[in-house]
DNA sequence: CGAGGCGTTGAGCAGAATCAACAGGAGTGG
DNA sequence: CCACTCCTGTTGATTCTGCTCAACGCCTCG
């Protein structure tokens, strides 16, 4: 069976139907949660892992004063693991961002799989490898990359990641963050995000309405943020560096 | 033998003398790297692993105009692993700050390592879990928290972290960083980090001279800060999350 | 002795925050 | 069904944090 996971995994390494089955029998049914529900709980296993079958969620710290900050993006498909309670207490919080539903690979199962194959054990190991080099980029955005720069570089990003998953068409994908959530997400304020959208609407390189986004100038918002989706370590990203995506059937 | 990397490694697993010993054993001989020189090499076996034994460096990306980001910074005892070549295009280089010394560890070494100890196994596993909780630490500082913040945040986590190692004693440690690198991990100007160290001076929290900082008010700059040590998931921290330290012998 | 990197200072500017207000839409309860 | 509330998106005015540009002293090192 074909699962987000199994859909993003094959980015990584071929996956025969073999490995998909394997992977759709360790999933554990999945539950929902509700937007704005913390989806983690205290006490799981540290060593099973949630996956993401539908919706957005992210990881996020809150200061006592209010300020928040998204540390990470979680789409169809991504692995959030509760290894945050490893040890004593959690550095962040995992919220839903939409309504998620979440599937459960048991610490047990996670074991067996990774053992049995090693197709799986290669793939979830650069699962983690690009999960790290999108925090790095994170990094390089929030330290070095203007206001407008950040916007069209986390657009990018977030196309190339849900096209990944098959969520995304050639030039267009769905965008439920709120204009809060992308403040949050890339340290600014609701209001400047608002001016800052509004100036890459003026330049035609993007239309964002509906809670859907439509790249109208790829290339150019690719420019202005100084994107290169090799760091996502995707398939598609080495085969055609240029035109992102095969446009859909 | 006791070298940083297994200095460290005890902070999250207790070791005994086998430990070190296979730890030691697996340790190819150092190498000399100058400051701003690079430090992994393209076509290095990605599943090798460069152990710093001394001196700093660190994950940077520059940008063709001249911007950098450094992205983390790597003490005596981190583990720089060579995966930025596993797949086309490394997405970001890592370069010495000052004279470093650097011990490698083989990919078949490191691998017999892991599957012979589990103790090592899981020492090696939660270093990387901590790891990747300073790179979302840094997302935090870089979102959401204010100039002083920073600098001050970075002081304490730096301070901690070459304590785990015993390169710091109750107050003070080595502080190696220009203003131009402090400038470019905390994704500010030279100007401006000059100005909010004079700042923080001021305010009596810290001194920093010959490339030595002293924390005169530890708690002060903690509370300035924001820094909540647990991150780290160091034992020290969670055994005394007050005076972090113990006074040196 | 010259060069280059580092640390420091000043003046002026700009990107982003803050404060405030309001319109539109979704959901809720009377 | 309507009034109400809450959240999101939008705009304006003002403030401030941090950047730019520029200059200079200092130290190290070749």
């Amino acid at each position: 069976m074909e699962t987000p996971l199994s859909r993003k995994l094959r980015n990584y390494v071929p996956l025969g139907p073999v490995e998909r089955d394997m992977l759709a029998e360790a999933l554990e049914p999945a539950r929902m949660v509700e937007p704005r529900a913390d989806i983690v709980e205290e006490g799981e296993d540290p060593r099973s892992v949630n996956v993401i079958q539908s919706g957005w969620a992210c990881r996020y710290r809150q200061f006592e004063d209010g300020r928040r900050q998204i540390i990470s993006l979680l789409l169809p498909g991504d692995c959030c693991d509760p290894h945050i309670f490893l040890l004593d207490r959690r550095d962040h919080a995992i919220g839903a961002l939409t309504p998620v539903s979440i599937a459960r690979i048991g610490a047990t199962a996670m074991a067996e799989l990774m053992s049995r194959n090693a197709a799986l054990d290669l793939a979830f190991h650069r699962e983690a490898l690009a999960a790290s080099a999108i925090q790095r980029e994170w990094t390089v955005s929030l330290g070095r990359r203007s206001g407008v720069e950040r916007l069209a570089h986390l657009f990018c990003e977030l196309h190339v990641r849900l096209s990944a998953v098959g969520l995304a068409d050639g030039t267009s994908c769905p965008m439920p963050l709120t204009q809060p959530d992308l403040a949050d997400a890339l340290g600014q304020t609701t209001v400047h995000i608002n001016r800052t959208l509004q100036d890459v609407r003026a330049a035609r390189l993007l239309t964002l309405k509906s809670r859907r986004l439509t790249l109208l100038d790829p290339d150019g918002l690719r420019r202005l943020a100084k994107f290169d989706p090799s760091y996502l370590h995707l398939q598609a990203s080495r085969v055609a560096p240029r035109g992102l995506e095969a446009p859909g059937p």
